[in-house]
DNA sequence: TATTGTTATACTCTATAACTATA
DNA sequence: TATAGTTATAGAGTATAACAATA
């Protein structure tokens, strides 16, 4: 792995910050890999799932999409666009401030993206792997580590 | 969590699949986000970034590309021109099939990729929240899912 | 005949800049 | 004047279909 230490081969040494950012890379990689796939088949677009995903989790106006997306805000009204035509997503006027539009997922929306999670069949496999224990050991990892990630670099 | 057990506060409930998916997917999105960003600030898409880091992992064939890349052929021939342009990667004639052309990372390419990953100080703060021994753990559970993610679905 | 890479076309994603409606 | 959303435009990513060169 990184060879400054010697160790016993049963006991092998800690990996470098560097090894685990690439592991990481890695399975973001895989991950995403799988998601878009999956998104095409349901005639989604990676964009298009993942903007659906963030707007089941909570409704959002146009320029917290954007945020979301790391992209700029000119670019989410024709992705609403396209999304609303299809019956995914809704737009509703601020109640507070009228030039704000909030954009919430419709039932058929929070429906494709379930459809989509369930179909990923890969990630499925992956996780199918890891007894219960480890699965907890893996959630609790994560669950600490997400808060960061989400941050705005 | 799930709510299906009811155990001390201290020993929480094993997550479910779906509790591990959904954790999965926030840190996948969350790491390809960083990714993404701090790509554009180097001026690569993050498509291009994304086939950057692969062909310093290994020279492929244009068909390999579009494998990993999770798109159809015809596109990469556009991605590796503008690579290519830039001095980013060489397109080298197959040895033994003259309709292979194998795409290799140059110096410059591999760093530039090595620049991205270095620069992605959101993803370095959220991994340096992990102990030794966490990291340890982390990156043997992430080497075991790695093979099976990695497969097409 | 089958396969590799390319080209042509159309649609989607993306940023920049300018515009409108509202605050 | 500042902000939310939109429009216009141009470059990049994407799939489908058709093509040339090679196997």
């Amino acid at each position: 792995m990184n060879g400054t230490t010697a160790q016993s081969a049963t006991a092998p040494a800690v990996p470098t910050k560097a090894d685990l950012i690439e592991e990481f890379a890695a399975i973001g990689n895989a991950y995403y890999q799988d998601f878009a796939a999956v998104a095409a088949r349901h005639g989604l677009t990676s964009v298009q799932a993942k903007a659906l995903a963030v707007l089941v989790r909570q409704p959002l106006p146009m320029r917290g999409i954007a945020e979301q997306l790391v992209c700029d805000a000119s670019n989410v009204t024709g992705l609403v666009d396209r999304l609303e035509t299809r019956g995914l997503v809704r737009r509703e006027v601020g109640a507070s401030d009228r030039r704000i539009k909030i954009v919430a997922a419709t039932e058929a929306g929070e429906a494709a993206i379930r459809a989509v999670r369930a179909d990923m069949q890969t990630t499925h496999q992956a996780l199918d792997l890891l007894s219960d224990g480890e699965r907890s050991v893996l959630f609790e990892l994560l669950t600490r580590l997400r808060p960061v990630l989400e941050q705005k670099s």
